[in-house]
DNA sequence: TATTGTTATACTCTATAACTATA
DNA sequence: TATAGTTATAGAGTATAACAATA
């Protein structure tokens, strides 16, 4: 639809209209801001002990979920998630719990300390607060419904 | 969806204005948004045989760059980039060549394969294509323009 | 003395394969 | 047979500490 999505490298672009950005152009910006967000992440959780995984596993655990469940949303193999949920247990921050009506699942569930831990840390990611309370209310919901259109081609199914 | 879309641990916030996100609620987005970037680089690059750290070294080096450079950009300690390199170097992506003013330097250079590589992978990334293709031309100069806003601010120095 | 790059070490994450206990 | 979870294994990324060569 947007017509010359030409792959670009910037053809003849040397006084290229600002309000028509190359894909490229884009997908720089989104891997900056990306992983400039994960580095904040990053930091602040192993301020808390937790690597990027254990403190991604906690945030996915606002309710219970088999570890089957976890695998799925980590998108990585089954196996990894033992080792995961191993050292968030020696930590007291998750526990396993049998799950009723199936004997093969166990359930994993957030301490009350799992759940403040990760509460914590989205408020001390202040490298990212800041830099969208220097953004205008007008920008901020501009942003949000930008990344809210994006968010499900991106998620979608990589046929 | 707004509605039961429980995303996030937003405050009170069931009929919120959805012109004025919350702080929390774009952080959720941005980190959808920014992990399912990664996770298209990531099954490209993997197509290729690399990993994401040793593709992400490989377009860094538009020119070549020092060891000690490339630990920088790679905001990790100078010892990993010795194996990274190592690697990327026994499949004819890179080149160590001395540095002629100072004997101490390596200078790694991409070769023609390393440059050819990271440049398909960059028009592979179909997943990441697609969604902005999606997107009208004002919405990309909209993303872009908040992105770059956003860019100085989060990568600035984590005191 | 300080810096560059390397090695050695230990830990974590990752996929694959094989195993168990359930279903 | 199929699924949930685990174990064993091997490769890769990571930080720390120590080292040689050079500045």
């Amino acid at each position: 639809m947007s017509s010359t999505t030409g792959t670009d490298s910037t053809p003849g672009a040397i006084g290229a209209d600002p309000a028509a950005p190359s894909t490229a152009q884009i997908m720089d910006s989104m891997a900056a801001v990306g992983t400039a967000y994960f580095h904040d992440f990053a930091a602040v959780v192993s301020r808390h002990g937790l690597t990027s995984v254990q403190a991604k596993t906690l945030s996915l655990l606002r309710r219970p979920l088999p570890m089957r469940g976890l695998a799925d949303r980590l998108v990585c193999d089954a196996s990894n998630v033992t080792g995961i949920v191993d050292r968030l247990e020696s930590r007291g921050l998750v526990r396993r719990e049998p799950n009723p009506t199936d004997r093969r699942v166990k359930n994993v569930v957030a301490t009350e300390e799992g759940h403040a831990t990760i509460r914590r840390i989205r408020e001390e990611m202040q490298t990212t607060r800041d830099a969208l309370d220097g953004l205008t209310l007008e920008e901020r919901a501009g942003l949000y419904a930008l990344l809210q259109r994006l968010r499900p081609a991106m998620e979608a199914p990589h046929s």
